[in-house]
DNA sequence: CTAATATTTCGATATTTCTAGAAATATAGT
DNA sequence: ACTATATTTCTAGAAATATCGAAATATTAG
């Protein structure tokens, strides 16, 4: 994780609609989700969300795998664990709130 | 925080200028720094660095105090731990790369 | 008031992203 | 081969974003 990247995942995850989509898989766990449910879950045309899934994808966010007819959705293990490591050690200060009295 | 605004602090961060900006006022410390110490630092344009801190000065990532001619620009204190905090409790599996060796 | 410095706003253009319908592709069952 | 289901690719218009020069604004000093 360096900054390049953690800067490509922050920008998948600030949409909306790829964070639903993200969370849910984090909600379905290591399984995941095939994609018709997630569409029939967040009411999104097939091919809107394909897009985003196909992004979410590209970022190494999620992975798929298929089976069948079916693609199996699921976040990468892992990822967002690197993310908030990076972020927690590069882009916080340490000090919080309270540090801030002044 | 929720997933509106973390969805908001993400997409701002998402992009490349921004998050190095933020970074840069993150190690810069509660001081922060002016406007054009920041421009001089990352070679961007006023204009271009302008709208981009004032994005995230927006989004209640980054604020700003007068001094005189110069703008001091700081993280706004705690919101990349709240943006952590929701991270971590709502995007993470628990489950670590270590959980998936089948 | 004038000049100099710091930063923002305006304006214009280039690029990216979002959205979703239509068509295409992939897989499985008969 | 034919049909149904699952998902992607193609396409394009609309909206958002990025970029940066020029002009405007704010502040201080003389």
């Amino acid at each position: 994780m360096n900054e390049e990247i953690a800067a490509k995942c922050l920008s998948e995850l600030g949409s909306p609609t790829r964070l639903s989509v993200f969370r849910l898989l984090v909600k379905a766990g290591p399984d995941g989700m095939v994609v018709g449910d997630i569409q029939r879950r967040l009411q999104i045309p097939a091919s809107t969300l394909s897009h985003h899934i196909a992004r979410l994808s590209w970022t190494g966010l999620v992975e798929q795998r298929r089976q069948g007819r079916q693609l199996h959705c699921s976040t990468r293990p892992g990822i967002m664990d690197d993310l908030i490591t990076f972020l927690t050690a590069e882009c916080c200060t340490g000090f919080d709130t309270a540090d801030y009295d002044d």
